[in-house]
DNA sequence: CTGTTAGCGCCTTCAA
DNA sequence: TTGAAGGCGCTAACAG
């Protein structure tokens, strides 16, 4: 089984009467070529069924070819290992790989611990081994110095997905401050007055950000926020658990409860059964993410959606287009969230939940 | 914004006093090398922070170090676009991306349309970019020849997931055969007799195998097959759906259904209400691959769960090795299935399912 | 407009 | 046990 030899831009050249430079012109659609010798060239690249390599076009050129994603590691094995699978990152590998396909780049995957003390040491490995045209960051990684300067050092472009403050890089995110608005209002519009919210974990940006929707969203209407309606959180399920079970225990508990995760929303829609609360009868519960179980689950919760997806084919388009023309215009791309009602929710019960 | 340049084998050979290959040779584990002078190396590695590149190392060498996936393009892009979530890739990320981590090795991932009559143009040129150091076919690639064939021919080494047949490459899968039995068994415990199997997509491997499987366990109690019970379908929910409205239709519809997916048994899980069958009262039913959605259905689906993250990461081992010792030993690798009982599935009302 | 000349960073082969 | 020379396939910088 000896290995055919692979062809290279020199049989091409050989092929079509001209030298190695002119075929890399035609490749990467460098000017000065006559337009009879660009057909003559791109006749022999398909006759020959011509590839360059990327390892190759990596060394002698300026450019690699690819595009690296940092995950968190911890959040993202979990999600893996418990099977309840991973939206953030089918969802990236959706708006990601399609878009770097378009351009004849590829999206490699790296997970990185951000609680841990490497965590320099493992961004730089992969950076020095791939040595990629771009990163595309994701929360917490976002906005973690750390990070984001190592990059900047290393003379990388970067997007920081969900994260909107200044600094260096793309910033690519969605309004979170509008969305909990947004699904605040809704709850408030079906007569909820007695309205909680399970926070996110305060490592991420998105958390403060989504507080003060949700907050904004109860005063604009007269209302005030009860402290204790305000329940800490991590995005995990038990946080959900935990939070409802406080909740329901106050001397007047809320009608409605928004979670800033599926998870905890979904923690939150499974505490309420054994408190003897029916969802939406006694209870509305929006949720954050929508993920695939939440439509599976009973019932379906109304979400916030994130747009992961094209979050990433914008970062990646930023990343590719940046790096073609040498810019470095670190501005702001805010995408729009959908929200979808589903059957979570519903008017408050005529004199309140019962305890 | 200067990029700082990168530190290259050859400051490692000076910090440590010693040439460039005493260097290369320290990275590669190779021969010949004094403990002392090792160490040495070792010493410069870390403070400098070295971390070879991976373009180089493939230009100038004999290997890679990536491992390239190909999943079939459309069910994968139409899990990813309906937000159902893609369990296959999620486990593939798991099992495979920590494997090669483990190795210094990357996992890339390829979609390519099994059904475009440009299938081989489209691996070959994955192959041509990238000249992975191995390869892994899912289903339905896992079994196509125009595949494998050109793998062979391009003299690389590569997995068959969930693929027994004979050929060239690995193959890694799990004992469909009886995994079907051992769901159809159980059924067959629970008192059911009338027990209809609604078939995946006959141009996958598995689905002759599953449904000899079932055949089998029902023929081993002294039963019969009722041919009206086998219904065709090809993964999809609907297909469920529609396999479940005939089946009730049935001048004697069956007790349980085992689906050859999820999606499928989601799909006959809800076109039961509508017919007027409750689940698991008036129909049990089984599904094959245990995706995420499966838990958080009502009722929560008894199933059987691939062993997709194993498998991978055996693959993934495989070729690394293989790549390393330079053999090519095409054997089998059985991985074992795991059998999930859950709420779907009860003994048969007395006096059977009611119409 | 096209061709020539150097490398990119590493590994392979050979010599010492 | 170590080092030096060559080249992998491509692109950048320069000639022509």
């Amino acid at each position: 089984m000896q290995k055919k030899r692979a062809i290279t831009i020199k049989d091409v050249a050989a092929e079509a009467g001209v030298s190695l430079q002119t075929v890399s012109r035609v490749i990467n659609k460098g000017p000065n070529v006559t337009q009879g010798v660009q057909e003559r060239v791109k006749a022999a690249i398909d006759k020959l069924g011509y590839v360059p390599s990327l390892a190759a076009r990596r060394l002698g050129g300026s450019r690699s070819y690819l595009v690296l994603a940092f995950n968190d590691e911890r959040p993202t094995l979990e999600g893996w290992q418990s099977r309840r699978g991973n939206d953030w990152v089918d969802q990236m590998l959706y708006g990601g790989m399609l878009k770097c396909a378009e351009h004849g780049y590829r999206m490699l995957f790296e997970l990185v611990d951000s609680h841990s003390d490497q965590l320099e040491a493992q961004v730089q490995a992969a950076l020095s081994a791939l040595h990629p045209d771009g990163v595309i960051l994701t929360p917490p990684h976002s906005d973690d110095t750390r990070i984001t300067d190592l990059l900047h050092r290393n003379g990388l472009i970067f997007a920081r997905l969900g994260s909107h403050r200044e600094g260096e890089g793309f910033a690519v995110y969605m309004d979170d401050e509008a969305a909990a608005r947004r699904a605040t209002e809704h709850l408030l519009d079906l007569g909820h007055t007695r309205i909680a919210y399970v926070q996110g974990h305060p490592e991420y940006a998105m958390s403060p950000d989504r507080l003060r929707g949700f907050t904004s969203a109860i005063e604009a209407r007269g209302l005030e926020v009860e402290p204790a309606y305000l329940q800490p959180g991590d995005f995990t399920y038990e946080a959900g658990v935990d939070a409802l079970n406080v909740l329901a225990r106050l001397d007047v508990p809320p009608t409605a409860v928004l979670a800033s995760s599926d998870e905890m929303a979904l923690g939150v829609l499974h505490a309420a059964g054994p408190l003897g609360l029916s969802v939406p009868g006694d209870l509305s519960v929006v949720s954050f993410d929508d993920t695939p179980t939440v439509r599976m689950s009973v019932p379906a919760l109304t979400a916030i959606r994130q747009p992961i997806a094209a979050m990433t084919a914008r970062a990646a388009e930023l990343l590719i287009q940046g790096k073609a023309r040498g810019e470095v215009a670190n501005d702001h791309h805010l995408l729009p969230f959908d929200f979808v009602v589903r059957e979570s929710t519903a008017p408050p019960r005529a004199g309140g939940a019962r305890r």
